[in-house]
DNA sequence: ACAGCGACTGGAAACGTTTACAGATATTGC
DNA sequence: GCAATATCTGTAAACGTTTCCAGTCGCTGT
């Protein structure tokens, strides 16, 4: 089918306008489906077949100003946090006929600062960055990016941004119910570092939910540290070296609960029976390991899925009301610096869910 | 810094060039570094400081005729065969300039030959692409492709296709050495769909591993099913069913085995003291799983990584030999079909390598 | 001071599309 | 059969860049 061209290279409207004699405007119609006669249409039809013709999806994007790409940014594409929403977000993006851009930024933010700016490049018609921290310096990126951008994480509460955001606090805390209803009095917390927003956010979980059950916050119980099975396995070390009578551990990720059972096992303690173990973000480590862990969900698939579907969104808007400044009368608003309208930015919240499994309650049916 | 140009819109070479009292060319030359008078230079990289120019990188492809991504096409991103190759890729990709397109065909053989032809799109200069299956279309399409493909995977040996194959026949053989080795002599296999090279190849070394060691192969050990964990768990109580006496269970990826390794669980036997357990993939289960697994890594990083070089290296390639045919005499070659004098396609094979993890040998030291 | 030369610059075309506009047909009503 | 109209078509400009080709400028050597 795919019959070389009057030139040399790949077939264009000027091809199949010269070989169906007619002008490439007429071309451009028939293939948009705009109305032609019917002979035209045929002509057209019949030459872009022979030559099997694909639209240069660049040329278009150049004259309509859309590249029909969006972009995910995110720290680490290993972590399987991240593998749930960039699935989410490909599939609500494929869906809406757009192609998805993978950035990895491992967690350096000039590189994250360099993937928002690049948005002014016109490589994509939107971002969704998942920040490892948000500075300042991101949010001002942000609100002067030259596309939408939507947060996966949680920006100060005074920025206008929109983005999508986890509950880890009462994720936390409510893990920390759990471990309490279930009868564990002695319960210590392996957290990731503590600069980071989630770092922060789990550890005031933590509290609360002790301080909920009356129990005492012990810093004796607590360790900071990598998110990192390795990491996790010896901070459990520490832990138990501390306090041998410890009675459950809660892991402000699956890695680091993983890391935790592994000690465990290694130095002969039955999990759940002698310590519970709880980790967050239910990824398939929590069901992979054994005893399968009980881990929080904070919906990291929801939140890419939504992420993506506020984008397309504000994509919408966008084409809509097209960002033209009309100098209709004289310049009756004083406040020309700020040059966007600012359309109400949008915060969403993922509910947690905590996933009950063996590692802190025993099966009951074997 | 970023202030709005003489027109609406973002700034361009145009604006540029109005605001340093230049022509868009010397703005165009200087930007890119071409030589030009001092004085140019200067009120040139100004007036484009000024105004926050960034280059719109679709009228560069459009003009260059290249768009600086790649993309890598996979069945599904929730598996972690792939992460590690979309991992290697991005960053192979992004170290040499290019950005990377993410593309889940879900194993869709319609959606893998769309993805091929896609590159006549000139969306993007190449493609590393995964097929479950490599059907006659495929080679066909993947022969005609616009741009350079790499295959990760097994096309038949005819196929004049580069690609970066798995050898998981001498994968499976070595696991099953391994098991024989250590006095296992009843070795199961569950198996994925056998429909699928994979699936096939595992079949092969399994049989081959056996035979090796004088052990008879017998049907009721073996088990075929889809490649997941619940999956494995229900094919494990099968096998335990049918032969109470099996001594090892070696599994077609990690998932499977993970599967089997909580059945064994639930039904109170030893891994490995009563049964021993391999899976195939070294993915991150491997590790998760309690004990960690012993595990055939077939290379999936090495093979992103390689599939990644090979892939640049082409395009490097295409880059130099335009492909232009050069009528200067007569036809004197009359192969006038075939349009491209094809550059000796290559096949690299990554070589397996056995983890031996405590899944199989009990630790010795605790 | 002038020919000759080199370095630099600007005009214009090109990449492949879409689309406003005006001009050319075909259709309708009488 | 003719005017009025509706429909369709072609020309040309535009999107933002790179790059070829002449042309201009300033310099060197004499």
């Amino acid at each position: 089918m795919v019959t070389s061209g009057t030139g040399s290279g790949p077939p264009t409207i000027v091809s199949i306008a010269e070989r169906a004699g007619v002008s490439i405007a007429s071309v451009s119609r028939v293939l948009n489906g705009l109305s032609a006669r019917r002979d035209t249409e045929e002509k057209v039809r019949k030459a872009a077949a022979e030559l099997g013709y694909v639209p240069n999806s660049v040329a278009r994007s150049l004259k309509g100003g859309r590249t029909r790409q969006l972009t995910f940014a995110m720290p680490d594409i290993g972590n399987p946090v991240y593998v749930a929403m960039v699935r989410e977000i490909q599939a609500v993006a494929k869906a809406a006929g757009y192609r998805l851009l993978l950035h990895s930024t491992d967690a350096v933010t000039e590189d994250e600062l360099a993937v928002v700016r690049s948005l002014a490049e016109r490589t994509s018609d939107g971002l969704i960055i998942c920040p490892i921290r948000i500075t300042p310096q991101h949010v001002e990126a942000i609100a002067h990016a030259t596309a939408p951008v939507v947060v996966i994480g949680s920006p100060p509460p005074d920025a206008a941004l929109d983005c999508v955001q986890a509950d880890s606090v009462s994720g936390a805390q409510k893990a920390v119910w759990h471990l309490a209803d279930t009868g564990r009095r002695r319960i210590a917390f392996i957290n990731g570092p503590l600069d980071t927003v989630p770092g922060r956010n789990r550890d005031e979980g933590y509290r609360k939910g002790l301080a909920d059950h009356g129990l005492g916050y012990d810093p004796e119980l607590t360790a900071a540290t990598d998110f990192a099975v390795t990491a996790g396995a010896a901070a459990a070390h520490e832990l138990l070296d501390r306090r041998p009578d410890l009675d459950a551990i809660f892991c402000a990720n699956d890695q680091l609960a993983l890391g935790a059972a592994q000690t465990l096992h290694a130095r002969g303690m039955r999990v759940p029976e002698d310590v519970a173990v709880a980790g967050m973000d239910d990824t398939l480590l929590a069901r992979a390991a054994w005893p399968p862990l009980t881990s929080v969900d904070l919906g990291s698939a929801e939140r890419g899925r939504i992420a993506a579907e506020l984008l397309l969104e504000r994509l919408r808007e966008a084409a809509e009301a097209p960002a033209e400044r009309t100098n209709s009368t004289s310049s009756t608003s004083s406040t020309d610096d700020t040059d966007v309208p600012p359309p109400a930015p949008r915060r969403t919240t993922a509910e947690p869910r905590l996933v009950v499994r063996e590692s802190t309650v025993p099966a009951r049916s074997v």
